[in-house]
DNA sequence: GTCTATATTGTGATAGAC
DNA sequence: GTCTATCACAATATAGAC
């Protein structure tokens, strides 16, 4: 991951203050200095403070959407897939954990962030929805809204990595402590998931 | 809700304009747009833009915490205070979409602010314990790690909310259908976690 | 392509009249 | 208490030498 060319020695810098700080928080200054270049050079090669943003944005949301679409495509187990599905998550998302914080804010604060993105989703939830069709319709299944079912999986991936820096300090949890935590999860969540799909027997 | 002193109209406007755009992201000029007056009216009434942020920070986060840990201190059943925790926080948040993604944001940004606050949580953890040791002795319910069983609460409720452009985006859902969605999920969250709790029949 | 120097604008904060 | 006018500085952006 060396980076070589001035370019790509702005990108990896910008990437790392904007996620940091986000869109406004980001100084130009600091851009520069975590590139070991000046100011002038960033506007040489993107004019503005904005098309750089714009740039970082792109490359950040596409480094979460395309390792796990991949997963429900296959023909595995349901359970096996939801399990690479949160592992993975999880995995990628520790390496960047203000990504997904930056992503969700972003697009908070501009909305039309979505346009270009989009989609990438939908082919999850058709996939997903298909496969519960099938084992609703043998009785292995309880019906359930799939969308229900594909947030309630992202929520309990996601949101704890959004939050750590509240559950380490509430909990008091060292780093090591909550990389414990996060791999218990990896198990607890695809369990909790199956639970909610498999057919109860009523007493 | 009338704001009728100018402090109640600059606390009114600058928790609007702060929570939507951030500590970084707020201009003065903004909020005193939105107050009604200008600047230095800012300026005599709360000394600098820092002293103005802590006032509503410590004002959004006080929002959140006291209506729920009230819930898990009664003695209602524990599957009626999860059911009652959720429905209010939802609730609750409705009314502030933005609320929760703005603590996130500035407590990440900036992790000091969580000494003014944390410990309100470790109430309902402590609670919460109690409840679950009793009914696992009992045989009612599985061990489960009472943290991991409060993020996943909190998790499903809180993660659909602070997403809501996301989701909203994604899944083409109008604001009414968002609604009817979280008026789902207020059932759906309670029964699932429920389920990780009662003791399964193995087959 | 890369730098230094400078222009330009934006923004928090203060002074002082009323 | 409230306003207008202004300061001081920070931050984006550009000019021009090398």
């Amino acid at each position: 991951m060396k980076e070589d060319t001035t370019e790509e020695k702005i990108l990896a810098a910008a990437k790392h203050v904007f996620i940091k700080k986000g869109m406004y928080g980001a100084r130009m200054q600091e851009i520069a200095d975590t590139a070991g270049i000046n100011k002038a050079l960033l506007h040489y090669y993107f004019r503005s403070k904005n098309k750089l943003f714009d740039a970082i944005f792109q490359k950040a949301f596409q480094e979460l959407a395309p390792k796990t679409s991949g997963i429900f495509k296959g023909s595995l187990p349901l359970e096996e897939k939801i399990r690479l599905f949160v592992a993975n998550y999880i995995d990628t998302i520790s390496l960047n954990p203000f990504l997904p914080l930056f992503i969700i804010n972003e697009i908070s604060q501009n909305p039309d962030r979505l346009k270009n993105i989009s989609g990438f989703m939908g082919g999850i939830l058709e996939m997903l929805s298909k496969e519960i069709a099938i084992k609703v319709k043998a009785g292995e299944y309880q019906e359930i809204d799939p969308v229900h079912l594909l947030i309630n999986i992202i929520s309990m991936t996601l949101f704890p990595i959004l939050a750590k820096p509240i559950i380490q300090g509430v909990f008091h949890y060292s780093d090591e402590k909550f990389n414990e935590f996060l791999e218990e999860r990896k198990q607890l969540i695809p369990y909790l998931i199956m639970n909610q799909l498999k057919k109860q027997d009523v007493p």
